[in-house]
DNA sequence: TATGAATGAGTATTCATTCAT
DNA sequence: TATGAATGAATACTCATTCAT
């Protein structure tokens, strides 16, 4: 528990930064001093900054998964396990906003269009829940015949777009609300 | 008309770079140089560097207004209406993908976020469109009963993820995908 | 007159401190409050500080250089020819302690190694004043049948170590001190 | 004399790093590291970087001293002993590279140039061979009349400088060499 | 009006040294 | 005695901005 407390800590500064005030306006010194240690220190833990900010986001990405897969059920309808899917994504960044203003900087930054597209590319060996949902749903005439990339924009963009909004304070997302645009997104997809 | 070159050829070079490189990757010097004026010059034409970003945005938005006022009939039904608007959007967005590129950037950085709340806040005076759209829509029960921000999500969140994906290689967006793609979105906006 | 003056104000500025203090005794700060000129100020006349140390290390040569040729007779013997060389080396590193102190860091750091390994093996096309007066001796029977090496061994091997002890004030090296000790070298590589 | 294992472990690891990558690319921590001890450990046999380094230099300084005095006979003829003092430092330098690379630095470091001077303006107490050979040679008119230290200058400018090329790779000290080498800077020396 | 050389505050990163264990 | 995690001052370099010409 004390083992990467001084890790955490850094991650935590860092991601408390860049979320309120972008990549750039969180220089390392400034995340050692919220994080509570010495400037050099960081670099005990992390390479660089690139690397500090990487592994942020992997780290996010990992709980992320580990969330969604903690309540999935392969065995469900198709329909179910998108609304599963997409709820567990929308809630989980309502209830971390700054984890959300983290990603969208980063996706949107060299780092992250670049890791995006090789990670993409490489379509994860693991089992992959977005696909197999989207290429089920297809295969079995429950989705409209497009691509994959059309559908996780269909689903995924909006998601996006609403959490933003929420963070931004120009909805409010309650549960009745969340259920409602995943209704509507899937209206989308669906055949 | 001379007169401006100068502003236009600036404008142009800092959208190429920004575009290319992000806010970081694209000194004030660069842009001078790529602009073939002094670095001084910009000075001239813009009080600061987020203030050369912001104007930027502005005329964007404002070009991508125009065209959209071109071609749009009020008189048509809310379908034709939605579809119209979200396909200019669109194929604008596919037609400049440095534009697109940009704005994603200035959306997810701070001056972005600030300025994306106080206008929307500000409700802009103009005839909003989107607004007018969706109103009446929702009014004659043609769309579902959701708060604006979460149709504006449901249709832009998916135009922005797909013109990302198509701008990174993953998808090709021909005129067949473009028509699928937003009969879709409307799939998931109308009652 | 005023064109170069800031470069050689910087390159100033830096042989008096790292003659004085070494590489890592003379910050760029530091050379750049010397010269009196501000920090970033050094970067536009030399790439890096590792550029400034290679651009002055040319410099210097290229100036000893022309200080030898101005005087040098090709007709001569090969006795005169070596003493005038010798002396004129000698005489000139006497003149300029700083750039005697400065070549001797340069030479033992890691940059100097590789340069001097690159130069010597790249026997530098331009007529090369040792080189033709040691051949022609050999060949002459003149000189001791030696490598090359050995030779510049013999002859700049004292030379350094006596402008040293001078600089160090262990000795005083007067036109007589100067005349003999290359007498000296002399009788050490002639037949 | 397992006592001082450590010491000399990281005396050993110190010298290495030096000799390869200069002083500015062996910290502290690296040193420690290919010592295979901790970092604070160093700080219990020197008081500093600057104490190690020069501890470093004062027993590679004994060392050749005891090699030297090993095999010297101060009642043979001044020739003899002069050849014998010179071949001897020679070899050693050969067989040692890194104490010359070691050396080469740390003499032309400030450290170095005042520890220089300070010794020999003390004239180290202990028999001095090199002064005594040279006195006793100038004094029996086997030497030129010249101070001390441009004998010193003579005889060992060559060595160092021949043991440099020889560690660049421009010439092979073989034994034939290092004996010509030594007899051409006697007969500079000589009258 | 236009220039671009000059500036210096600001940045990521390194490393000798300390000290709690 | 030995450790190595923690430190923070120091360093090379960048870049938005200014201003003399």
């Amino acid at each position: 528990m004390k083992e990467n407390s001084k890790r955490d800590d850094i991650m935590q500064a860092a991601l408390d930064l860049i979320a309120e005030r972008g990549f750039h306006g969180a220089p390392m010194a400034m995340i050692a001093n919220r994080a509570g240690v010495g400037a050099g220190t960081i670099y005990r833990y992390f390479e660089s900054k690139d690397v500090l900010i990487a592994e942020m986001f992997k780290e996010m990405e990992e709980k992320l998964l580990d969330v969604i897969l903690k309540g999935y059920h392969p065995e469900r309808s198709i329909r179910e396990r998108f609304i599963y899917l997409c709820a567990t994504v929308l809630r989980y960044f309502v209830a971390h906003p700054r984890y959300c203003r983290f990603m969208e900087q980063f996706l949107n930054s060299p780092y992250g269009v670049s890791i995006r597209r090789d990670k993409i590319m490489a379509k994860t060996g693991k089992t992959d829940i977005f696909t197999e949902i989207f290429q089920q749903g297809i295969a079995g005439k429950v989705l409209k015949d497009l691509p994959l990339f059309v559908h996780a924009a269909l689903a995924f963009g909006p998601i996006l777009a609403l959490v933003r909004d929420h963070n931004l304070g120009l909805i409010v997302l309650d549960d009745y609300l969340i259920e409602k645009s995943i209704e509507a997104c899937w209206d989308g997809i669906k055949k």
